[in-house]
DNA sequence: ATGTTTTACACAATCGATTGTGCGACACTG
DNA sequence: CAGTGTCGCACAATCGATTGTGTAAAACAT
């Protein structure tokens, strides 16, 4: 291994400067050459290929911190997430990245476990690395996030959960429930006169939560439409986690004797959560109940039991947000996109043919 | 809004240099402060709080891009996964950030798509930006990168595939799939005299690719111990797309007449494609086969039929590799990390009651 | 040969923070 | 009161790239 090698890689890394010296040009040159301004600049094109081949020999890669204090713009662009291990965030993360490096831009995907105060400290350090636009998605505390954006002249949108001082881009929640409770209580009424009734109950989310709410609110549109009275305690908001959901369904069915005759499930944690409850009763206990989830797990589709999921479009929405940004919208407006009802696809012969 | 408010926000962020004028201070002095060495500075500390709250009045955020620029250090550190919508994958990147947090880091997770060309690509980027290590996991071309690492003299740990030319954390590949081997293929013994008898297959992945290899290593050895003659149509290695194993499936069940009594599939995109053909088989043709996954899904475990998983322990696997790399390890060793065996729980009363 | 363009660069300021060094003011010592 | 320290800061160089401007040399025109 040659010394010029050894000292390369024991010292820095090459700078412009090391490439000016060796090709016997100026750093300006260089740097011209390097980031492809050489022709405006008029380098002449033999220059331009000798500078280039020096680059290449010594693995010459630009020092981006140093472009993006200079240039203001630090290619970077961010977003932040309350959770990669989750199939709608990391979905919506992968469309995320895949937008970026379509336009050049580096992804900054960032999580928060949904603390309010990691929250604010992760849009800091973003700001701090000059991020030149920022998705928030299911943010704790939008409007905190946004105060925080503003006074760095960053723009941002809200996706998912939406924001009062940025746009927004979110599922729409309302439709999607609305949808669902539908598949779920409409055996009902079929069987409004056999012997088996009990009401549809929504579980899971809390309440006070954007997203939940409006699915809650479409839950609560729909039993009453379909002629059933609604009581209060046909929404359990036990929060997300499977634990939780676990004993949640467990009062349940041991108060009302049985399975209920449907059941939203209002995330895949808490139909993970219920899982464990559902794995201790017969098969028969499934005969006269059918469930609904909102959100999408492929094998979820596959259960014993038929279920009913709810698929957000990640790729679209995160299409919209670049939109938004794009288009140099700062007011708060909101953009549902629509969700996708996916049947069961439960191995039932003969029962459930919908798959394709 | 007052007009320096408005000033701000629309010009350029606020500067240690505002702050210093503001402040009636210097500029150094306001670094000082703002970065915490102000005592090493004897910096009066009615000076600092005075300093500190101008900053917080004005919003201020230090340049991390300058900050990074000179001191050679960006604060970031780089992962770089083949997809986020992956449960392990996804679990790999939740890891590496929370730790990445715990040591005040600001990671940078990117995905390659698998794509050789992009991964290269992606590494050059987060060279660019100077990250401090990188870690590498389900490199198609690990050594390819390793190279660009050296050249920028950036340490980096492949995770999961494992590298020649620097430390590894991989999980034990051939203890995993031995397990879970000896798990669907047990029950062939049992039934050895009765009128039921095919072949254990695995079906997935490539065969060139390390982890693969020596799992299908392990499935011969386990096979071929149980005194059945192994042959090489057991092996079905027909990538990891859904689309493919769907109809791999098909052939072998087509061919074989019936589901065979033991199958090992290669990832969770395999078994989904597997089951799309699944679902149009009756129940009973699950009496007599057993399956197992290598990974894990909590859905998969509640199928119709018992399906034993693989969990690869993806936290103490990035555990490893933050030790790795804070002990400047950078022979090329490989690190194991044990994967856990996890039960069907089907719902099946009375069948299995592994569950706890 | 002289004046005018054009070519092909080099020079130097700049981005915002860090950090080694310099220095005035005050306290303290003898 | 001169000499020595210490305190509390300000100054200026620096990191690596970008970019407005200056300018020799070559090309061209007269």
């Amino acid at each position: 291994m040659p010394a010029s090698t050894q000292l390369r890689s024991k010292n820095r890394k090459t700078t412009i400067y090391d490439l000016a010296r060796i090709s016997g040009t100026s750093p300006s040159t260089v740097s011209a050459v390097m980031n492809g301004s050489w022709r405006e600049r008029r380098i002449r094109e033999s220059t331009a290929l000798n500078i280039k081949q020096v680059a290449a020999k010594h693995g010459y890669t630009p020092n981006l911190q140093a472009r993006g204090l200079r240039k203001a713009r630090s290619g970077m662009v961010g977003m932040i997430i309350p959770v990669h291990d989750n199939r709608f965030f990391a979905s919506l993360g992968q469309s995320f990245e895949n937008h970026a490096r379509e336009r050049d831009l580096c992804p900054v995907i960032a999580s928060t476990l949904r603390d309010p105060v990691e929250e604010i400290r992760i849009v800091k350090t973003l700001i701090s690395y000059a991020v030149e636009f920022l998705f928030i998605a299911g943010a704790t505390n939008p409007d905190a996030l946004s105060e925080l954006c503003g006074a760095a002249n960053l723009p941002h949108v809200f996706v998912d959960l939406p924001g009062k001082h940025a746009p927004s881009v979110t599922t729409n929640n309302y439709l999607g429930a609305e949808l669902l409770t539908r598949k779920i209580s409409a055996p009902n009424k079929a069987r409004k006169n056999s012997s088996i009734k009990t009401k549809t109950y929504f579980l899971g989310g809390n309440a006070s939560d954007h997203a939940t709410a409006q699915r809650i609110a479409a839950f609560t549109a729909v039993i009453s439409e379909n002629g059933d009275k609604f009581e209060a305690d046909q929404i359990i908001s036990c929060g997300y986690s499977p634990d939780k959901a676990a004993t949640a369904i467990k009062i349940l069915c041991d108060r009302i004797g049985s399975l209920p005759s449907g059941l939203l499930l209002n995330s895949l944690t808490v139909f993970e959560g219920v899982m464990s409850h559902f794995v201790h009763l017969p098969a028969e206990a499934f005969e006269h109940s059918t469930i609904g989830c909102y959100d999408y797990d492929p094998f979820a589709t596959f259960l014993k039991f038929p279920v009913h999921m709810v698929r957000q479009n990640s790729d679209e929405m995160i299409a919209r947000a670049y939109e938004l940004i794009e288009r140099k919208v700062t007011d708060p407006l909101v953009i549902e996109v629509q969700a996708e009802l996916i049947p069961p696809r439960t191995i039932h012969k003969g029962r459930y043919r919908e798959l394709g």
